[in-house]
Order: structure tokens, then C-alpha cells, then sequence
DNA sequence: GTCTATAAGGAGATAGAC
DNA sequence: GTCTATCTCCTTATAGAC
């Protein structure tokens, strides 16, 4: 086969592994799977990998590195704040919906990290990533629809993020589509208990 | 070694397999460690169950029969609904925190059995589980605080659940103990706009 | 650098003695 | 019913030709 830079080679089996885990799991992802996965052969896995262990390694921090949080509002001016966060839950949620095996795969591979000691700093790092991506969509959400939130951004991203995660855990469960509508329908009523209308510098609750 | 009865036997290599998952994961489960665990020869596990497979699905089934979440609330009258329910989330997450690996492995579980088509009904049964806790444990903060929630039960049950379940699912990833605890602070006072005196039948939001 | 071939061990499951 | 011994397959990883 040809000649392929080695680092091009460790991204391509990573995309490979991902792809095997997406569909069966991270206990179906041998390397000689991935190599299958890749159209490599198996001693050219070890070339660029010594171990299967690095590899999934390599395939959690890729992972963590590209997690594209669902973060697309539909930010319409003139829409309240209940309805606007409404809105934001719906999209995240039409999101895992779509495409439910990533989010067991992510599960999966979380999971994974939480038992290696080597790679459980890991998670940490996703969850404060989800929290920046929380504070940043709330805050838009808190523009387009006039008001500020009256507690810490960071109390509010961690709130959010919670919620979103047990969103798609529950949901992931239960596979109770009008549930999950009607309990982010309550949540975003709750949550808009901590917005204030941008005029007056209020102190409520 | 002596004679067991096959039913003691099939319990006695569930609880083992438990032992062994709690311990490493469902990955580190194989025949002959969980027949180690177990004190046992790999005949005998093969005498009363067919396969690997059969095992752990008894033992996700198990699971699911036995799930039994912390569920106790420091129940004193006098305080307000808002107190009572970030006691009962606190209760939950002392829960989570003293013991890590055990949300570990019972998201291990899930993910399993979300994967295999003959489990994937069990999450739904442990999910519905989970609600009537959650509204068991939403009733009495209610009574006890001398408030009604106006909304339907199911539904602040169902929130109650994803809001929970997100709690240790994050709480796993980031491991902050003052951010669980400032969200659940804020979830309490949220979720509180539910809830209306007992005497006056409002209809408030 | 990449391949085929193979070593070395762990896995699930069974045979057959007791 | 329970055991030891074994079959067969699959796994990770390496050797050595090209």
C-alpha cells in the first residue's frame, strides 16, 4: 500500500475506531476491527501505535477535543426568555434524537476514562467546555429576549449544562418523546425565574 | 464442593459478576473472572447458564429489579418548599459522591443494554421506576411544606428524574462539589414556581 | 514502511471422568 | 452436579521478508 505519513495514519485509525464504536461499541473496537474499519493492515496499526490502549486513548482525546456541543438557538428577537431557552432544550434535543448511538458512544467513552486513571482528568475537561458552550448560548438568549440573569454565568452554565445532560441521559432511557417536551417546557419556565428584564437592576427571588 | 441449587447458583454468579463489574467493568466480567469472584469452577457457571451473555443480561435485569435510589428526604416541617427540595437533591448527591464507581457501572449497564436489542426495554422499566420515586419523594416535600405543585405529577416527576440523573452524570464528569451544590441551590428555588400554597388554589405562571 | 505469517495467551464453551 | 482437561476461536503484539 502506499506510503502514508504516520501521523496521517494515527488519524485515520482514530476515525476508524470512532466509526467501529459508533456502531458496535468500544468493547467491539479490537484492532483488528479497526484495521478492517481503516483498509490497513494490522502490523501497520502497530507502526504508529504500540498499544490498543493508546489507541482508544488517542480516540477519548479526540473526542474530547471535537465535542461539538448541539448549539444552535433559534434566536428570535420579540420571543421571551422562557420561550427562547424552550426552544434552545427543543434543538438540543431534536439533536439527540437524530442521532442517538453518538450519544451512547459518548457515553461509552466517558465511561472508559472514568475507569483509567490516565484519562480520567479528561471528562473534566469536556464538562468545562459544555459549560463555556452553556454560558455563551444563555447569554445570547438573555440579549435577543431583553434581560440579563440575575445570578453568576457560571452558576447558570452549570445549571444549564446539568439539565441538557439529563436530557438526553433520561430521554436516552425512557425514549419518551412528549415527556422530554413537557419537561423542558417546565424547565424553561423554572429557569426564567432568574431573569430580570434589562431595565431595572431588580434583586428578586 | 457442595451441591447448590441451580436457582442459589444463577444468584450467587450474578452477585459476582456485580462484584467484579463494580470493580473493573463489564468489560473485565469474562466467565472466568466472575467464576473466580465467585469461588467457583467454569463448569459449574456453564451448568446454569448457557452463555456470557445470559449471565449478563440476569445481571442487568437485576439491576433493574433492584434499583433502589436514594430516595430519603430530611422531611422537617416548617421548612419551605424551595429548602426541602435542595435537602432531597443535597440527600441524592451525598449519595452519588460517596459512591462513584457504582454510577459508574450502572451507566456501564445501560449503555449495555441500550446496545442489545433483547435489553433495550429495560432502561424504559428502570426509568419509570426512577419517576415514581421521583414523585413519591414530590409529594411528601409538597405536604410537608404545605404546598401543591400545579402541574401534573407525572410531569414534575419526569423533571425531577432528568434534573437528577444530569446531576450525577455531570457531577461524574467534573467531579465539583461546589457547583453541584450551587445548581442544585438553584434548581430548588426554580423548580419552586410550581409550587403553591395549600390553601389558596392558584393557578400562577 | 508495509506486508504476511505467526507467536503467545485469553476468551467462551464443551467433553467426559467422578 | 461438579470437577479437570481440552477444543476452538479470537485477541494483542511481534518477527522477518520485501
Amino acid at each position: 500500500m502506499a506510503r502514508i505519513p504516520a501521523e496521517q495514519r494515527r488519524h485515520a485509525l482514530v476515525q476508524a475506531a470512532l466509526a467501529v464504536i459508533y456502531r458496535d461499541g468500544v468493547a467491539a473496537a479490537t484492532t483488528r476491527t479497526v484495521v478492517a474499519e481503516a483498509g490497513m493492515s494490522l502490523a501497520s496499526f502497530h507502526y504508529v501505535f504500540d498499544s490498543r490502549d493508546e489507541l482508544i486513548r488517542e480516540v477519548i482525546a479526540a473526542i474530547v477535543e471535537d465535542v461539538e456541543v448541539a448549539a444552535s438557538l433559534s434566536l428570535e428577537p420579540g420571543r421571551d426568555i422562557a420561550e427562547t431557552v424552550r426552544n434552545g432544550l427543543r434543538a438540543y434535543m431534536l439533536h439527540v434524537q437524530a442521532d442517538p448511538m453518538r450519544e451512547v458512544m459518548l457515553n461509552e467513552l466517558m465511561n472508559h476514562a472514568l475507569r483509567d486513571p490516565e484519562l480520567a482528568h479528561l471528562p473534566q475537561i469536556q464538562y468545562r467546555i459544555y459549560r463555556r458552550t452553556a454560558a455563551t448560548l444563555l447569554e445570547l438568549a438573555a440579549a435577543v429576549s431583553g434581560v440579563r440573569w440575575n445570578r453568576p454565568m457560571d452558576e447558570m452554565a452549570h445549571l444549564f449544562a446539568t439539565f441538557t445532560d439529563g436530557l438526553s441521559l433520561t430521554w436516552l432511557g425512557d425514549r419518551d418523546d412528549e415527556a422530554a417536551e413537557r419537561t423542558i417546557e417546565l424547565a424553561a419556565l423554572a429557569v426564567s425565574v432568574f431573569a430580570v428584564p434589562i431595565e431595572q437592576p431588580a434583586d428578586p427571588v
